[in-house]
DNA sequence: TTGAAAGCGCTAACAT
DNA sequence: ATGTTAGCGCTTTCAA
């Protein structure tokens, strides 16, 4: 690997003027010196050293992806076709705009933060943390930062959020579910914080406003882990009798869910309707075909990175708390009770 | 960010000093000093700086995980479930290992070998590539590299490639379809190289010992891209007529014509019996659930991982052309034709 | 037990 | 139009 001094040494110049040529700050160089160095780096196949770079310019060229995550629920965490998709999508964005992405996957966030230290990254994407994490995080990073899915407690103007209109969502197909005649309609998560919260809401207001009454019981805790999980599904055999329909938070249960009643006999949508939430890859691929909520993660990571790298720049900034709409996407997993 | 000069200089010492505490070599250095230093670097938090480390180490700690994905094919490489998981899988061993990971994709050699030689990366796992992209690559840089489901026309000692026994695999599953009682047995992939070619053989194997003979129409070959896949998917469903069960190369593709005949009338198992290749994520999924070669993605990713850390810090290596074995999973596609 | 100093490759302010 | 030079933060050799 040839250097900037090498090239200079080579043609008897200075390594100012070398570099100059390098990043085309050619209007006080000669052109016949140009061409001399033009010559050299094809010839040697001058690459510059990113580490000497970064070092002299205080800057990386990195846009760190961090992502807090519990390591029993995410054993692999790219083998979530969700964050597969999200990071798969800011890999492009970046490599298009010339960045490089460097990920970080930790349960620690002193981790992170360390990790973030040691990179000197130009800017980072924040994913899979709380609205404390995200507190905590920004107080002891002062770099440009923009989190995917975070949602804070309340809405404060210096955070820079890529969210969804997960509430809408809910409500939307909550509605649908009524509107097809279901009116047992009971909900299913493993918890109620953050984005799945907002799904509980909207799910409650779209109930409310049709007059059905929501009970406590209509909310069905599943229990994601090995163990747990089996014995968890036997409830929710049991469970289903007293209804018509499931919402289940997220696609990935309901796909779960409709194949473990379909294998203990019950039909789907016949004897029981379900719908999800965020259509992904397995929505399609299931059958019957699943009813949910369209959410597009490509374009979530695309944002994310548009709006990192406009932070990086210093370009303004105009929207901060950024809520992606969500889509009915009407298949074949509800039935029509009613016309 | 405190530096090692700061540290030094509040304590009226040497950067010598301060960084062999840093490094544990503290042999040489007095209690007193090791601690006083060790507080200052907790007070302030004191993290490296690892483009001046790699500076002047020539080093990075970084391990770059390339692939050459046709754009097409691949709008979102980390979208791909196979691909997700083995990235995933290098990402976490990485971490463990206190390596980073940075990732480059692109369907440009030339950029990728630029990217690894800006970024002077410790090591690299290559991915997607063909023999020849791999004895260009291996001829432009010499750094160590692990391979991953490459394949090499002829049996190269100095590569080191971690790839499946596809042969084998292809090989059970044809037998175990013969087995079943099928003997019109359709071949579905959209090509014949690499690994694909071997599962051909081994699909091809299995019938001369059983006494079927290969016809050329017995090779479906499927079009990908949005706008042949339609027309091939209705040739498709003519082409079943001939034939009771269909092996097709990858579960990707098995899902998507299992889906595509069911929704068209067929039955599976019923009229025709499918079986894949990988038991990714979709095949425990759809209904029927799919009949398959199972490999183990996350391993392979560990391997490759495993062996680049080995070639880096310059240990032995004792294998050097792993090939991880394939297991049948029946399921429930394939019907059994007799006893 | 500790320190001085050179150097990694590149950048940029300041000459000339 | 081109050159000199200091410095980015860390490592490492050699000396004290």
């Amino acid at each position: 690997m040839i250097t900037i001094k090498e090239i200079a040494d080579m043609l008897g110049i200075s390594t100012t003027t070398v570099n100059n040529v390098i990043h085309g700050k050619t209007g006080q160089v000669s052109q016949k010196t140009i061409e001399k160095v033009q010559k050299l780096i094809e010839e040697y196949e001058y690459v510059p050293n990113m580490n000497a770079r970064n070092l002299a310019q205080n800057k990386s060229k990195i846009i760190g992806f961090a992502m807090k995550a519990k390591s029993d629920k995410y054993e692999n965490a790219l083998k979530d076709t969700f964050i597969g998709e999200l990071v798969g999508a800011v890999e492009k964005s970046l490599r298009i705009s010339g960045y490089f992405l460097m990920i970080y996957i930790s349960e620690d966030l002193k981790q992170i933060i360390n990790y973030v230290s040691t990179w000197n990254v130009d800017g980072l994407i924040l994913f899979g943390m709380t609205g404390d994490d995200c507190i905590l995080f920004k107080s002891k990073i002062n770099k440009p930062m923009v989190f995917i899915d975070c949602y804070f407690s309340e809405e404060v103007n210096e955070y820079i959020n890529v969210g969804l209109n997960d509430l809408q969502g809910a409500y939307d197909i909550t509605k649908y579910l009524l509107d097809c005649g279901h009116s047992r309609i009971g909900f299913v998560a493993d918890n109620c914080l953050g984005g799945d919260k907002e799904r509980f809401l909207g799910y409650k207001q779209a109930l409310r406003e049709q007059g059905v009454t929501y009970k406590d019981k209509d909310f069905f805790l599943i229990t994601p882990g090995e163990k747990e999980l089996d014995a968890c599904l036997r409830d929710l055999l049991e469970y289903t009798k007293g209804y018509t329909a499931l919402f289940c938070v997220s696609d990935t249960y309901a796909v779960l869910i409709m194949n473990y009643l379909r294998d203990h006999g019950k039909r789907i949508p016949e004897d029981i309707s379900i719908a999800g939430f965020d259509d992904n890859a397995y929505a399609r691929i299931v059958r019957p075909s699943l009813t949910t909520i369209h959410q597009d993660v490509t374009l979530k990571g695309e944002i994310a990175v548009e709006k990192i790298l406009k932070l990086v720049t210093g370009e303004e900034i105009e929207e901060r708390l950024i809520i992606l709409p969500t889509k009915l996407v009407v298949r074949q997993s509800v039935k029509m009770l009613k016309k």
